[in-house]
DNA sequence: CATCACGCTGTTTTT
DNA sequence: CAGCGTGATG
C-alpha cells in the first residue's frame, strides 16, 4: 500500500487524487513534477482503472518509459501495461491501423527531417527558377519553412512572408513547392513528422466513430511537458478528451523552448477555457536547488513578459551563489572547466555528478578536445546524429525499399551507390519499377542501356532485395544480408571504413531486439538513438555529462556548468532584435540553470577579438548575446563575478609562432610526430587528416565529422591511422 | 556521369 | 572560413 501522503507534499497529493475531470498542474522546474505523474498512475491503477486505459504522452519515448519503470516499481507490475510515448509514436500507432481511412496505405514509410530535405530539394527544378537569379533557399532552412507553416497551420506563403523577409520574393514559390511535396509524399506512400500529427488530428476530427472508439480505449490521459505541445497537439488531447474529460496536463510555461518547430506555451493558458471546470494546481517548492539557484533563476524569470507567475522556494539551507566567469578566451574557458572539474573530483565529487551544458552541439568541440586531453570520460547528448551519416542511411535505404517499393527516396540513394548510375539513370529506373510494378525481382530485367558492369551491379541488387522480401526474415538477419551486399560500397567510398563497418555491426545488435522489420525501420526513424550510448549499452562506471539545453530536459546533475562560446552574429543579431526569441533565450537559460542542484557555474570568454572567420570586432561577453545578456544585469547578493585565473592557461594558447617541422622531407620516426596530410585518429572526434603544424605541441587537423572544421590537438591525443 | 573552379552566403535546438 | 550551388570541362 503506498502512503501517498507521506511521499507527496500538500499540492502535489491534490494532484495525484485528483482522478477525474480535467486538470491543469502547473509545475516549476524541479518541483517534483515527475514523481506526481508516476503516483498519479500508480493510484489510477490501484483504483482499478486498466492500465492500458491510461495514456501517458511525453516528450520523449525514453521519458514515458521511464516514468512507467519507476510506476511499476512503485505500485503495480501492470503500470508497464500503461500506453506511453510521445504524441508522434502515438500517431503513428493509430495510423499504422488507420491510414487507409485517409486515402494512404497503411504500408506508408515515415520520413525524418533529412529525408524531408532531400524530397524537397529534388523538387526544386520543377518550381523551374534556375535562370531568373531569385535567392532560393537552402534545403535545410526549405524544410523549416514546410515543417513550421505545418506546425503553425499557416500557409508556407504567409509564413515565409513572416518569418524569413530575406526570402520575401521567394515565398509565392515556397507555396508552389509545398503542393508539390505534399503531392510527392502522397504518391509515394510517405509521412513525415508533422503529417503524423496533422492526419491523427484529422483522423479525430473527421470521423467520430473512430473518434469515440479511441477516446474510450483512451480513458484517462495524461499530458507531461504541456508548455512544449503546439496547436495541434492540443487539438488531439481536446478530440480525445473532451468526452470523458479526464484529462491532466502538466508543464511550465517557463520551460518552453520549442517554439522553432511550432510549440506554443500560450496553450497553457488555453487549457483552462477549452475545460472551464478543470481544476489548477501550482507545484512551487521545488526539492532539487539550494535557495541561492532559486533566487538567480527567479531574478531572471522576473522580467519575462508572459507567464503563469510562479515562484520557486525550497527549504534546502546553505549553498553557494552561481558563479558567473570571466574566461578571457574559448580555450581558456575549455582549461578552466577541466580543471574546475579535477579540482572537485580531488575533493571527492564523481563525474556523474556533473554536466556542462551549452547552447548548440558544436559549442563542446573545444571542450572535448580538452577534456580527451585531459582523460576524463564523457557522454555527450544532442547534436550530431547517427541516424543521419550517410552510411546508416544507405543502409537503411535498401530495408525501406523492400518495406515500401513507393519510396523513391530510398530506391534512388540504393541505385545511386552503384557506379555509373547518377541522378538520370537512377530516375530512369524508379519511373520504370513503378509502371511495371513487378518488384525488385525485375529490377534485373530493366530495358534501359548500361554497360555490362552496370547491369551486373543491379542483378546483384535485385537478388539482395528478392531475399530481403522473404516473408519470415529477421531485422538482424536483414541487416547482415543488406551489409554483406553493402560493405564493398562502404569499403571503396570512405576512408574510415572500419568505424563505419562498426556502426552498421552495432545497428545488426539493435535490430536482433526486433521481430518485424517494419517495427525496427519505424522506431529507428521515430525514436532515434540519440547518443553513442544508446548504441553501446554499457557505459563506463563514471562519465562527465555533456549535453544540450534541449535534450538536458527533465535531468538534473550536482553541479552545472553552462558554457557560451565565442560566435559571431548569433544569438547577438537576432536575439536582441526579436523580442520573442529574446523570451525564448531567457527560458533557455531557466531550463539550463535549474538542472543545477548545489553548484551552477556560468562561463563566458570576454575577449575582444575579431570574427574567427574575419567578420568585423566584437565583443563578447555579459550583453554581447542573447544568453549571457539575462546575467549581466543582475546585482551581487545574487551571483558572484570573477575572473578565472589564467597565468598559465595564457603560456599555453598564446604561443602563436607557427612552428616549422625540422625537417619536413623527412619521413617522421616511428613516433609521434605529424606531417600535414597524415590521416589520424582522435578519440572523441573520429578520423581526420593533419591540415598544418601549429607548434612542438599542437597540429591543426581536419575532422570530417565536425561541424567545425579545424581545430587545434595535442599530440598525445591523437594516434596515426 | 564525375570533377573542378568560382562565387555567394551565413542560426540553433528535436519528434 | 567553409559549405553549397552553378557552370564548364573531361
Amino acid at each position: 500500500m503506498i502512503q501517498y501522503e507521506k511521499a507527496l507534499n500538500p499540492k502535489q497529493l491534490e494532484a495525484v487524487t485528483t482522478l477525474s475531470g480535467p486538470l491543469l498542474v502547473i509545475a516549476g522546474a524541479g518541483s517534483g513534477k515527475t514523481r506526481t505523474l508516476i503516483y498519479r498512475v500508480a493510484r489510477l491503477v490501484e483504483h482499478g482503472v486498466d492500465p492500458q486505459a491510461i495514456l501517458l504522452l511525453t516528450f520523449t519515448r525514453k521519458a514515458a518509459q521511464e516514468m512507467l519503470d519507476r510506476a511499476a516499481q512503485l505500485a503495480d507490475p501492470r503500470c508497464r501495461l500503461v500506453s506511453g510515448g510521445t504524441f508522434h509514436s502515438l500517431a503513428h500507432r493509430i495510423l499504422r491501423a488507420h491510414a487507409s481511412i485517409l486515402g494512404f496505405s497503411n504500408g506508408f514509410t515515415v520520413i525524418d527531417r533529412s529525408d524531408m530535405e532531400e524530397i524537397l530539394h529534388s523538387l526544386l527544378p520543377d518550381l523551374s527558377l534556375s535562370n531568373t537569379g531569385l535567392r532560393v533557399p537552402k534545403r535545410g532552412t526549405l524544410a523549416s519553412m514546410m515543417s513550421k507553416a505545418a506546425n503553425l497551420e499557416v500557409p508556407v506563403e504567409q509564413l515565409v512572408a513572416d518569418e524569413y523577409p530575406q526570402f520575401i520574393d521567394f515565398a509565392v514559390h515556397a507555396g508552389r513547392l509545398g503542393r508539390l511535396y505534399a503531392r510527392y509524399k502522397k504518391k509515394n506512400q510517405l509521412m513525415d513528422y508533422d503529417d503524423l500529427i496533422i492526419y491523427l488530428r484529422a483522423l479525430l476530427m473527421e470521423h467520430p466513430e473512430l473518434r469515440q472508439r479511441l477516446a474510450r480505449r483512451y480513458g484517462y490521459i495524461m499530458v507531461d511537458e504541456y508548455q512544449d505541445t503546439n496547436r495541434i497537439q492540443a487539438h488531439i488531447v481536446k478530440w480525445l478528451g473532451h468526452e470523458h474529460r479526464n484529462v491532466m496536463v502538466v508543464g511550465d510555461d517557463s520551460q518552453s523552448i520549442y517554439s522553432f518547430r511550432g510549440a506554443d506555451y500560450r496553450n497553457m493558458f488555453q487549457f483552462p477555457k477549452e475545460f472551464p471546470e478543470a481544476r489548477i494546481i501550482k507545484l512551487e517548492e521545488n526539492y532539487r536547488s539550494t535557495q541561492p539557484i532559486l533566487t538567480f533563476t527567479n531574478a531572471i524569470m522576473e522580467r519575462a513578459k508572459e507567464r503563469y507567475t510562479k515562484c520557486l522556494f525550497t527549504r534546502r539551507e546553505g549553498g553557494a551563489k552561481p558563479r558567473v566567469v570571466n574566461t578571457l578566451t574559448e580555450p581558456e574557458q575549455a582549461v578552466f572547466v577541466v580543471r574546475t572539474i579535477q579540482e572537485m573530483l580531488g575533493r571527492g565529487r564523481r563525474l556523474r555528478d556533473v554536466a556542462v551544458l551549452f547552447r548548440a552541439a558544436y559549442h563542446s568541440f573545444e571542450l572535448e578536445l580538452e577534456l580527451a586531453r585531459a582523460g576524463i570520460r564523457y557522454v555527450k547528448y544532442g547534436g550530431f546524429k547517427f541516424m543521419e551519416s550517410a552510411h546508416i542511411k544507405d543502409l537503411l535505404a535498401h530495408l525501406r525499399a523492400v518495406l515500401n517499393p513507393d519510396d523513391a527516396v530510398s530506391w534512388g540513394r540504393i541505385l545511386r551507390l552503384i557506379p555509373g548510375i547518377g541522378r538520370a539513370k537512377s530516375q530512369d529506373i524508379i519511373e520504370w519499377i513503378r509502371q511495371t510494378g513487378t518488384g525488385p525481382s525485375a529490377l534485373k530485367e530493366w530495358p534501359g542501356r548500361a554497360p555490362e558492369k552496370v547491369r551486373n551491379a543491379l542483378a546483384q541488387l535485385s537478388e539482395l532485395l528478392v531475399k530481403l522480401t522473404q516473408r519470415d526474415i529477421t531485422p538482424s538477419k536483414a541487416v547482415e544480408m543488406t551489409l554483406e551486399y553493402y560493405g564493398p560500397f562502404l569499403e571503396q567510398m570512405y576512408d574510415d571504413y572500419p568505424r563505419r563497418r562498426k556502426d552498421l555491426e552495432q545497428l545488426a545488435l539493435m535490430a536482433s531486439r526486433y521481430q518485424r522489420l517494419r517495427k525496427f525501420v519505424d522506431e529507428l526513424v521515430l525514436d532515434p538513438p540519440t547518443s553513442s550510448v544508446d548504441l553501446t549499452q554499457g557505459l563506463p562506471d563514471d562519465f562527465l555529462t555533456l549535453s544540450t539545453v534541449h535534450s538536458a530536459k527533465g535531468l538534473e546533475w550536482s553541479v552545472v556548468f553552462i558554457i557560451w562560446v565565442m560566435e559571431g552574429r548569433f544569438p547577438s543579431a537576432k536575439a536582441l532584435n526579436d523580442p520573442l526569441a529574446v523570451e525564448e533565450e531567457r527560458r533557455l537559460m531557466y531550463v539550463a540553470s535549474t538542472r543545477a542542484k548545489d553548484e551552477l557555474i556560468l562561463c563566458y570568454p570576454s575577449k575582444e577579438d575579431s570574427h574567427p572567420w574575419g567578420y568585423e570586432h566584437y565583443l563578447y561577453g555579459p550583453g554581447s548575446n542573447g544568453l549571457s545578456s539575462f546575467v549581466s544585469g543582475l546585482p551581487p547578493e545574487i551571483v558572484s563575478y570573477e575572473n578565472a585565473d589564467r597565468v598559465h592557461v595564457r603560456e599555453e594558447f598564446t604561443r602563436q609562432s607557427p612552428w616549422q617541422h625540422p625537417d619536413p622531407t623527412a619521413a617522421s620516426a616511428g613516433d609521434s610526430d605529424f606531417m600535414p596530410g597524415d590521416k589520424v585518429e582522435h578519440p572523441a572526434f573520429g578520423p581526420g587528416v593533419v591540415s598544418k603544424l601549429v607548434d612542438r605541441e599542437k597540429v591543426e587537423v581536419l575532422f570530417r565529422n565536425a561541424g567545425r572544421k579545424l581545430l587545434h590537438l595535442a599530440y598525445t591525443t591523437l594516434h596515426r591511422i
